[in-house]
DNA sequence: TGAGCCATTGACAGCGCTGCCACCGCTCCT
DNA sequence: AGGAGCGGTGGCAGCGCTGTCAATGGCTCA
């Protein structure tokens, strides 16, 4: 349809006005005459121009990208695909509403060269925004290399929230609490935990919040019913291995994330136990596994997809002036068919 | 540590040679001594500079930014997750090594608007190159309007190839007959396929594939035993359960992607019946959950993380000149728990 | 020795937009 | 009446780079 690429300066001339007043259009700047703009939108569409972001991000100094950073799952064969793709979906969201472009950057914390890395690549591509993710959002390491740049971030689920800087939450530990709510309406009484990645910070308030939830319902957390963890499929199996095994076994075992609930499931069916009749297992994230095991997984929703697009609106929205520092975004109890009554 | 941003301008100073001969250097570009080089790329050093990229967009008139287009799954909550996390990741790796950035772009293909929307995006955001996974890689309108923004870009799993139209393959057909062999080299005669999405053209030649594979092991296919599917998971469900339900069962069912085949162990599992030894399953992708289901899923691996990998690079090559138009990455047979011999 | 070539380098004009400031014509004061 | 203030507009100098072309100097070849 139209080869030629037509600038601001074709507009200008057809509606009768200077550059700079398109450009005040374009960027919905006050101080237009309801008329003029009219007129100039109406030559935008006739001529259908598109602004040269090259060329706006030149003169101003700044991109329309927003930047997803995220801990690298390729990198160590952790497969938590779900994650991300729902931390992208919800930011690609954001984006779309505010034209900005989404530039995903995963990066191995692992990396000796991880924070130059970063910086390098925030500041060569002069990202508008940036949206770190958990776990990374915890790690002073990476938070430092962002902050340096200057360049505008907002963290998702940090472990702790920190003065002034924004950040977006969901609420684990009261969500984790009220799984035992749950379990505990059921019967349970041995209820045992799997922790997850010590290095994330938000799924410690998972066990914090296992633990609140234990004693609001009269239970006695065991020590041997808490077993340490890393998020992954395999330690889910391995873990839950240990504890059937055990004499006095739990009647429900809680993950701190679906991978290794999963893992659990595996060890129950290879053990012989049915879920939930024989044992109830329960997990936290709502991945989209959850809903393809069998039984179907009773878990917790994290709303990842709105955290990141609150997130992203944060920033976009920041930049504009308004100043949102902190939103939490509360997660919902899935409950499904792998937890069930006690029956001992 | 660096706060005023430096610019070719200082480095051109402190080399003592023009910014033209920095910007020589920077593009490697030849025709620049040796000892002239090597003064600039040390100024470069010393002053840690970084060329501003808005800039040399402007100036070049085209970015450093490939964008990856591939059917949005959220749109239509179809799981595909770790499908599509896996061509980032080999999109990525590419990336990486020739200094772009990957700028995801998801669309819905159901939707009226996706081939302007797509353009406006290829245009508006002036893309080095585009990488068009499947199933939107073999849809006219797509392909099409990519090819209008005479944007480079590379197909991946497309149909049927097209003469000059740089695309990446796999052996669909032939990796989908090998599945046949092993199935056939177990014993089983009866076998029944789901078959996938039918817009999704690599798809269907797993189909043919298996026909293929089914020939040259002196089975016949048997139309009853031959069901469409969608590709989503629920299908196989339903799928398998009518496959059960018949007199004769099937030994076996394969089906065009490991989602499917999920649903298929689950309607298995609730039918008591246990696999492989009442019913052999085999699916095809390997998706991360082929890993997680139990049994372990037999299935072929897609090397699609090698395949994205492929296309930005030939993307990347392209525009430097040389000129790679297809490229062909074998899939990999993964033999695992969910197939073993007939008992009957 | 002179013409012709090539490798190497620099000068300079943009690329298409935004930021800053000047300017114009009003209205609203005092 | 004269000035201040303000909504609305345009002029123009860059933003930091690359493309084009011209200039330089050394070399080859007849």
């Amino acid at each position: 349809m139209d080869t030629a690429k037509v600038t601001i300066f074709e507009v200008a001339q057809r509606a009768g006005v200077s550059i700079k007043t398109v450009s005040r259009v374009i960027n919905r700047e006050p101080n237009v005459r309801d008329a003029t703009r009219v007129r100039v939108e109406q030559a935008v569409n006739e001529l259908n121009y598109r602004p040269d972001q090259s060329a706006r991000n030149l003169a101003s100094q700044k991109s329309h990208l927003i930047g997803l950073v995220y801990d690298d799952p390729a990198a160590y064969e952790l497969p938590s695909s779900g994650y991300i793709i729902r931390l992208q979906e919800g930011a690609l969201r954001a984006c779309r509403a505010s034209m900005h472009e989404l530039l995903i950057h995963p990066c191995d914390f692992r990396q000796r060269t991880v924070a130059s890395e970063l910086r390098a690549f925030i500041r060569d591509t002069r990202l508008a925004g940036v949206v770190l993710a958990a776990p990374l959002s915890n790690m002073q390491k990476i938070v430092r290399a962002v902050q340096a740049t200057g360049t505008p971030f907002v963290r998702v689920s940090p472990g702790k929230p920190v003065r002034n800087q924004p950040c977006v939450l969901t609420n684990d530990r009261e969500a984790s609490a009220q799984m035992v709510d749950h379990l505990a309406s059921l019967g349970h009484r041995r209820i045992a935990f799997i922790k997850g990645d010590p290095d994330h910070e938000a799924v410690r308030h998972r066990f914090d919040g296992f633990v609140a939830g234990m004693q609001r319902n009269g239970l006695k957390v065991e020590a041997r019913l808490v077993r340490d963890g890393d998020n992954a499929f395999a330690t889910g199996a391995a873990q839950a291995q240990l504890l059937l095994e055990r004499k006095l076994r739990p009647t429900a075992i809680f993950a701190a994330n679906d991978d290794m609930a999963a893992g659990i499931l595996r060890t129950a069916g290879k053990l012989g136990l049915s879920v939930p009749h024989g044992l109830s297992v329960a997990g936290f994230d709502d991945i989209i596994l959850a809903r393809q095991l069998d039984p179907n997984l009773t878990t917790i929703r994290q709303p990842l997809a709105r955290m990141a697009e609150s997130a992203v609106t944060m920033l976009t929205g920041n930049i504009k002036g308004e100043r949102t520092v902190l939103e939490t975004i509360p997660a919902a109890l899935q409950i499904r068919e792998s937890t069930g009554p006690v029956s001992e």
